[in-house]
DNA sequence: GAGTTTGAAACT
DNA sequence: CAGTTTCAAACTC
């Protein structure tokens, strides 16, 4: 940071990036005449600092190639790091959008406007570029998956990215949150290479402050062409479809749509970029978009801080911090998640779901880059935009992800800067607290989020007072003695204790040593609950108690009851959990016997309140309505789709297997697998009528037979409510990039391992049959059902095999269809999966759910993976959340 | 503030 | 893996 030297640039800079820092910060180079060129053609006249910037200015106005190729390549370079090109395409149309507002602005205020202005506009060209040729590679893929890759980051080269501006890590305003995070990230490799390291540490601020989206923003809009705003129009026009069907949409649709609107962003963007100006109607709808894509981008801007935090969260001082505390908050109580939406997003603030995208964008993303075990998480922030539960779940996991993540970052950091460490643990603590002041030591941020959760929305900033006005709490503090820097103190002076302040630097090295020996030695004590589902209302918030976050190793406590502060659980304000070895367990925050059954009905509960609560009511009538409609047998109006149809057989095998086998399929996998049908989710419903009148003449009627059964239990304790939200959760399954959505039941699911699983599966099963209904694809024949559901019955069988394993290996063994086919199912007609088709249909929504399924399991880790996570790649994934699974349980 | 209790960590 | 020792924090007075 202090030292913008090559030797730093070079890890991600290439040849072009260091000849332009050489342009940049030789004198030399500064007295040649194109220099001079440059300078001039910018209004800022400043050195290195501003020599960038005006760069980018010029760029924007007239953009000389000479920098260009330079910018190219190092955008490039960094390309890798970028995340999806929907993000870059995002950032360019509103760096655009903001190099223009700020043009108009910047005369006045050059500095401000030279900052924000060079990441825009420098990258504006360069990124049409780019954005073209990766149209032309990317845009054919809609689909998730492929932009997943994209995600896929090298953690080390996320860091330097982010970790030059840490300022850029946390915007203001979701609004500039995009764009900020797309300037910060393109400007990031230039303002590295270029800038002092101060200036990339304080003016990033300032510019993202500045470069929040106003009217300067709004006119900067410019004009756009004729064909432009019926582009956009037609994008608005479907958003505003999206919107109403959002919440209803499965996630992978909104996924979907997100990046296909993000794609056609991208289209205008790059196809105008030359000099092209978008107008107000298409700004806004472009606004709209980039609420999506902001939540989506805030999803990679979360992992990207997780990843990037230690020096982003380090210097953004408190404001930045707090801003994401409060996205953090929002989701905890609905109530303060409107207002705050309302600002920021017209489209998304309405509903939870935009909530739950902020809350993605601050947690659970954890990027592939997160740190050692933030990978999986982020891909679900990404994923999951709709449900609240889901961006709950994730703003929970993104909490935890961030601390670990933060943490992590501490120690690599830390090994390059001293001041980092200290920084990020209070960046994370801050972060997580949300306490501008950023005191809090490491240890206690655990305890922040804890307390958040009980917190009431409305606390916001003031964890610290909220929190536990015990005195003891207080007295803890004080015996921590926790500096401003964020580090504990302790008096331990026979221990060689590393908090001492004292040792900072022996900290550092120290710490280095330790990281190197063992990745996870900083993870944070406290891992949130991956279990606990997002809350959308102050029920759920209710419910987040402080046992919703189990001790990451759990407590030893034989004398205490786990009632004093000698208990590591208790002292950080969380429930033991199976992990504990306890005795006598008295916690208050919840005793490790009551944990399982505990995190199992609340679970439960919480599913079926969030789903009552559902903002998106219409979702639900739809659902009831179409179930009202359609028969379970003849269902041709709903026409269920493909997808549905596989899922609902898959959801029968699932029912099967649990019948014969007796064991519970987790819901979450069910969930992934299986699209229920209309006519499932009917038979779900009618589940008991059925099992007791069964007409199962046909392989569809088998299935729903077989769906009965098993749901009869989940029938009994899920009210047809719970089918619907139930459905409404796994409708985004269908797609892959849904899995994230997919992925808060799974990892809900396995964090309850211990927990029987009969109900989940039972709603999982319902859920699939709902998303049929849903999702309802243009009528689909009822022989079709009966082949997808062979196939489901392979993804079933899996997905068992998967949800039944938390262990990596498990995921790994994918059972065999047949396996669990015969086993389970009791008509043994079905019992043989059409491999074909399968794979086609089903494998690629079974394979594609099955990765989807592995990224859900990614994602349920509270800690990242160390590698980069894969979302988007299954199998990668499966090992990696189950590794990062297990290491987690460690 | 001193002394005791307690659990974690290190060590054997 | 179990037992012991050391240590610092929590707790009590």
């Amino acid at each position: 940071m202090e030292s913008p030297e090559p030797s730093k640039n070079n890890a991600t800079s290439s040849a072009s990036t260091i000849s332009a820092v050489a342009v940049n910060d030789s004198p030399q180079v500064q007295e040649s005449p194109f220099f001079r060129f440059v300078n001039n053609l910018s209004p800022i006249k400043q050195p290195a600092k501003t020599s960038h910037v005006a760069q980018g200015f010029v760029g924007l106005n007239s953009p000389p190639l000479v920098f260009t190729s330079p910018r190219i390549s190092s955008h490039r370079e960094t390309h890798l790091l970028e995340r999806p090109s929907c993000a870059p395409s995002s950032s360019q149309v509103k760096s655009q959008s903001d190099n223009r507002g700020k043009t108009i602005e910047a005369p006045g205020d050059s500095a401000n406007s030279t900052v924000d202005l060079p990441s825009a506009g420098e990258f504006i060209a360069d990124t049409v570029k780019d954005f073209d040729v990766r149209n032309n590679a990317t845009s054919q893929h809609s689909s998730p998956p492929p932009s997943v890759d994209k995600y896929l980051v090298d953690p080390a080269d996320i860091d330097q990215m982010y970790s030059v501006n840490p300022d850029e890590k946390q915007p203001k305003d979701t609004e500039s949150s995009l764009s900020n995070l797309a300037q910060s990230k393109k400007s990031i490799s230039e303002v590295d290479r270029k800038d002092d390291p101060h200036d990339k540490a304080d003016k990033p601020l300032e510019e993202l402050d500045k470069a929040q989206p106003g009217p300067a923003y709004v006119e900067g809009q410019g004009q756009i062409s004729g064909e432009k705003n019926d582009v956009l129009m037609d994008l608005q026009k479907r958003m505003k479809d999206h919107n109403d069907c959002t919440s209803q949409l499965p996630p992978e649709q909104t996924l979907q749509d997100v990046k296909d609107w993000e794609d056609c962003d991208e289209m205008v963007s790059t196809s105008h970029v030359g000099a092209e100006n978008v107008s107000q109607d298409a700004s806004e709808a472009t606004l709209k978009y980039h609420g999506l894509r902001r939540r989506c981008l805030q999803f990679e801007e979360a992992a990207s801080n997780a990843l990037g935090s230690g020096k982003s969260c380090m210097k953004s001082s408190a404001p930045p911090s707090k801003i994401k505390m409060v996205k953090l908050c929002e989701p905890v109580t609905s109530s303060v998640f409107p207002q705050k939406c309302s600002g920021n997003s017209t489209v998304t603030c309405p509903k939870p779901s935009g909530i739950g995208l902020h809350l993605n964008s601050i947690v659970n993303a954890m990027p592939p880059g997160c740190g050692a075990t933030t990978g999986m998480r982020s891909s679900n922030n990404l994923q999951g935009m709709k449900s609240a539960s889901i961006s709950i779940h994730k703003v929970e996991n993104m909490k935890g992800c961030l601390i670990l993540s933060n943490i992590d970052r501490q120690s690599l950091v830390d090994t390059g800067n001293e001041s980092q460490a200290n920084d990020s643990s209070l960046a994370v603590d801050s972060f997580i607290s949300g306490s501008p002041s950023l005191t809090e030591p490491v240890a206690l941020c655990t305890e922040s989020l804890h307390d958040k959760r009980k917190l009431s929305p409305t606390d916001d900033g003031n964890i610290e007072e909220s929190k536990q006005p015990s005195p003891i709490k207080k007295k803890k503090r004080a015996s921590s003695n926790s500096d401003d820097n964020g580090c504990k103190r302790c008096n331990c002076k026979k221990s060689k204790c590393l908090k001492l302040h004292e040792h900072e630097n022996k900290v550092l090295e120290t710490r280095k040593q330790i990281e190197s020996r063992n990745p996870l030695a900083f993870l944070p004590k406290i891992v949130p609950q991956s279990t606990d589902l997002p809350s959308t209302n102050m029920e759920e918030a209710n419910l987040m108690t402080p046992s919703s976050a189990r001790h990451k190793r759990g407590c030893n406590c034989k004398r205490s009851m786990c009632q004093k502060k000698y208990c590591e659980c208790f002292q950080v304000g969380v429930g033991c959990s199976s992990g504990c070895r306890c005795e006598g367990c008295k916690n208050i925050y919840g005793t490790k016997e009551d944990y399982v059954a505990r995190d199992h009905v609340s679970n439960k509960e919480r599913m079926i309140t969030r789903i009552a609560n559902e903002p998106d009511g219409a979702f639900l009538n739809k659902l009831e309505m179409v179930a009202s409609k359609s028969d379970l047998y003849d269902v041709p109006h709903l026409s269920p789709l493909t997808p549905s149809l596989q899922c609902s057989d898959q959801g029968k095998e699932a029912a099967k297997f649990q019948l014969h086998s007796g064991q519970h399929l987790p819901a979450s996998e069910t969930d992934v697998d299986m699209l229920p049908s209309s006519e499932n989710y009917k038979s779900l419903e009618n589940s008991h009528s059925i099992i007791t009148n069964p007409e199962p003449n046909e392989t569809l009627e088998t299935a729903s037979y077989d769906w009965q059964v098993d749901c009869g239990d989940v029938m009994d304790q899920s009210s047809p409510c719970d089918l619907v939200a139930n459905i409404l959760q796994v409708t985004p399954l269908s797609n892959p990039e849904s899995m994230s959505s997919a992925s808060l039941f799974t990892s809900s699911t396995k964090e309850c391992g211990n927990i029987p699983q009969s109900q989940p599966q039972g709603r999982i099963r319902l859920i699939s049959g709902s998303s049929l209904r849903w999702r309802g694809s243009p009528n689909t024949p009822r022989a079709r059902l009966g082949v997808k559901h062979l196939q489901s019955l392979e993804s079933e069988s899996r997905l068992f095999d998967i949800m039944e394993d938390e262990t990596p290996d498990v995921l790994k063994e994918s059972l065999t269809p047949t396996k669990s086919v015969k086993a389970n199912s009791p008509n043994q007609k079905r019992v043989s999966p059409p491999h074909g088709h399968l794979r086609g249909l089903g494998s690629s929504s079974s394979g594609g759910f099955r990765t989807g399924r592995k990224f859900i399991l990614k994602s349920v880790p509270s800690f990242p993976p160390l590698t980069p996570c894969v979302d988007s790649k299954g199998n990668s994934s499966k090992g990696n959340s189950s590794e990062d699974l297990g290491n987690n349980a460690k």
